[in-house]
DNA sequence: CTGAAAGCGCTAACAC
DNA sequence: GTGTTAGCGCTTTCAG
C-alpha cells in the first residue's frame, strides 16, 4: 500500500508538495503536479483517510444511531427509507456514513458520548429512539451536533426534523367525520413517542371543531404493535359497538385493526371504516386497501442529513423542519350508514 | 476532549502506563490501573480510535458495499434485512461498520480498491452487484478479504454465502407438479444475477425429473420488476393459454403476475396457481397469499459476516455458506382441475 | 512494574 | 514553488 513518501521519493520531491499537488493547492507547479499525480496514479496512491482526520480533526463523517435496527422493522421501513435519504444526502454532499446501532444491553457499557466521540464522527442523527431513552438527555447537553428525528428538541447544538403529526392526524378524522361517522375510536402508538401524543391532539382537534365530545374511553393504546393493536380493537369494539371508523396511528396497528374487525364478521368498509398513518408499503396491498395519511420517510432522513450537514459547516439557519403529510383515498374507509 | 496526555499528567504517570492499564495489560501494578481508570472516567476520557487505528493498522471495521440503496427496495426489503444481519454480527464481534453505497456514477469516479483503501476497511460485503459489475473483476484481483452475498465466486481473499436456490425453485415447481399441474411457466429475474440462472436450472430440473419437456417459450424475462413481470405475464398467457400454473423468481413479480391474472379475469388460485420465492413481507399480505419459497436474508447477513471476520482473524475454514429455503404454503396454489 | 523514544501517514506553518 | 520541521493521539519496542 502506497504511501505519501513513496509517491515523494518516486518524484524526487518532498512529501509536501505531494500533499499539495494532490489537494489542488494553487502555489505548486502545473508541470510537478502533473508528474506527481501521474506516479500517485502509477503506485496506486490513496491517501490513508486516517492519518488525515487524524491531523485536520476533521473526519467528514456523520454517524445514524439507530435504536433497535431489527428484522420487525422490515414491516414500516421506517429505519430503511430514512437511512435511504441519510445515505443519499450524505454521500452528495461527501460525507462519509457510519451506522451505530445500540440496544439498551450496550446502552450500559457506552454513554452517548463515548460512542460518538470514539468514533469520530462530527455530528450524528437520532433515529427511533424513545422520550424516555437516557441518552436523550445526554445528548442535549452534549455539545456534538445531533439531528432527531421525529423529536422535537432544540439547543445549541440539537435540531430535529419530523412530520405535521397533528395535521396528519387531523385530517384523518376530519375524513372519517365528512363521511358521516359520529363514533370514531382511536389506536394510538405508545406514550414514548412524541408522534403519539401529537396524533392524539390532532383527533382531539378534529373532533372538537365538528363539535363532538372527545371520549377517552374510545382510544386505545396498541403500542405500534400490530398483535398488540388487533387485540385492543377486538376490545374497544366489544365494548363499544357504535363505534362506525377507527383512526389508527400507524398502518401496521391499521392491519392489525383490520384483522379484528374481520374476526368479529365485520365488513370492510361497510361497518367500519378504517384509517391508518404512515403510507407503509403493505397499505396498498391489503384487503381492502388502506386510506391513509402519508409521511415521507426518505425525506425525513434527507432533510435531517442537510440540516445536519448546514450545522456542521457552520452555516447559521433554522435547526428544524417540519414535512407534511399527505391524504391518501383507498378503499378502508366509506360513508357511516348507521 | 482528553486525551492520554492528560490522564497521564494528572496520574502522574507516563503515556505508556495509561495506555497498558486501559488496555488490560497485566505488566502494569493493579493499584496505578485503579486509579487511571478513575481518572480516566473523571475526565471523560475515552481514546481516539483514529490514532490508535493508524499505529496498530487495524481498524476492527467492515464494510458493506450496496450497490442502489433506493427506496425501492423497501418492497422486499432484502437489502434492509441483510443489513440488520451484519449488522448484528459485526456487533457482536466488535466490528464497526460503514455503510458504502454505489451507483454507476460513483463507480466512474472511483475504482473499487481506492474505495475500500481510503476508508480503511478491513473486509467488505458486497451486496446487490451484477454479475456484469466491472467492481465484481476488481474485487477478484484484490486481495482485500471480500464476501459476496449472491455471487458464487471464491478466490484467495473472496468468499460467498448464498442460499439454494436451484433446490429452492424446484421445490417450488415439484410442488406445481404434484398438484396436477402439466404446463408451467416461469417469470425469471434478468440475467446478470446468478440467481436467476440457477433458479431456471431448478425449474427444468423439477420438470425433467417428472418426464415433463422443457418450453423455453414458457420462460418469460421479469427483471425481478413487478410492473416488468406484470406485462410479461400477460403475454405469456396471452400466448399460452394452456398454462395454468406460474413459478416467479420473486415474490414481488409474483405481486405483478397476481394482478395481470385478476385483470385477465383469472381467478387465483382455481384457473391459475402461482408460486413466488422470497417470502416477502407482502406475499402473507396480499390477496390470495402467495406459496412461496423462504430465503432468509438476515441469515445471509448474518453468516457473511461471520464468514468475513473469520478470514480477517486468520481462521482458516470454509469461504462459502448455501443456506437453505423453506417452503411457505399459502392461497395462491390449488390442484389443477383442467 | 514504569518511562523514554520512535513512528503510524498525513497536513500546516514557516522558511528559503 | 518547494523543503524543513513539528505534531495530530496513540501503541510499542527497549531500557531500566
Amino acid at each position: 500500500m502506497a504511501t505519501i513518501r513513496d509517491v515523494a521519493k518516486k518524484a524526487g520531491v518532498s512529501v509536501t508538495t505531494v500533499s499539495r499537488a494532490l489537494n489542488g493547492y494553487s502555489d505548486v507547479n502545473e508541470k510537478t503536479r502533473e508528474r506527481i499525480k501521474a506516479i500517485a496514479k502509477e503506485l496506486k496512491y490513496s491517501p490513508n483517510l486516517l492519518a488525515r482526520s487524524l491531523v485536520m480533526k476533521k473526519t467528514k463523517t456523520i454517524g445514524l444511531l439507530v435504536s433497535g435496527l431489527r428484522i420487525e422493522g422490515s414491516k414500516d421501513n421506517f429505519t430503511y427509507e430514512v437511512l435511504c435519504g441519510v445515505n443519499d444526502c450524505a454521500g452528495e454532499l461527501g460525507y462519509e456514513l457510519v451506522l451505530i446501532s445500540t440496544d439498551s444491553k450496550k446502552q450500559q457499557e457506552k454513554t452517548y458520548n463515548q460512542l460518538v466521540q470514539e468514533r469520530k464522527v462530527e455530528g450524528i442523527i437520532l433515529q427511533g429512539i424513545k422520550t424516555d431513552d437516557p441518552y436523550l438527555e445526554e445528548v442535549l447537553k452534549s455539545d456534538i451536533p445531533c439531528i432527531l428525528i421525529d423529536i422535537p428538541m432544540e439547543s445549541d447544538s440539537v435540531g430535529y426534523v419530523t412530520t405535521d403529526n397533528r395535521d396528519g392526524a387531523k385530517s384523518a378524522v376530519t375524513h372519517l367525520l365528512n363521511l358521516g361517522h359520529k363514533h370514531i375510536g382511536m389506536i394510538n402508538g405508545h406514550s414514548q413517542a412524541f408522534v403519539s401524543q401529537e396524533r392524539l391532539e390532532g383527533y382531539q382537534e378534529a373532533l372538537q371543531e365538528k363539535g363532538i365530545p372527545f371520549n377517552h374511553l374510545y382510544v386505545a393504546d396498541g403500542a405500534f404493535l400490530e398483535e398488540k393493536a388487533e387485540s385492543e380493537t377486538g376490545m374497544l369494539l366489544d365494548k363499544h359497538p357504535e363505534i362506525t371508523a377507527l383512526f389508527c396511528a400507524s398502518d401496521l396497528m391499521a392491519m392489525g385493526a383490520i384483522r379484528a374487525a374481520k374476526k368479529m364478521g365485520r365488513n370492510l368498509p361497510e361497518d367500519l371504516s378504517i384509517v391508518g398513518f404512515d403510507n407503509i408499503i403493505l397499505s396498498a396491498y391489503s384487503t381492502p386497501s388502506l386510506t391513509t395519511i402519508g409521511q415521507d420517510r426518505y425525506q425525513l432522513g434527507y432533510e435531517a442529513t442537510k440540516l445536519l450537514t448546514d450545522m456542521l459547516e457552520g452555516n447559521k439557519g433554522s435547526k428544524r423542519k417540519v414535512l407534511n403529510t399527505t391524504f391518501i383515498k383507498r378503499e378502508s374507509t366509506s360513508e357511516n350508514h348507521n
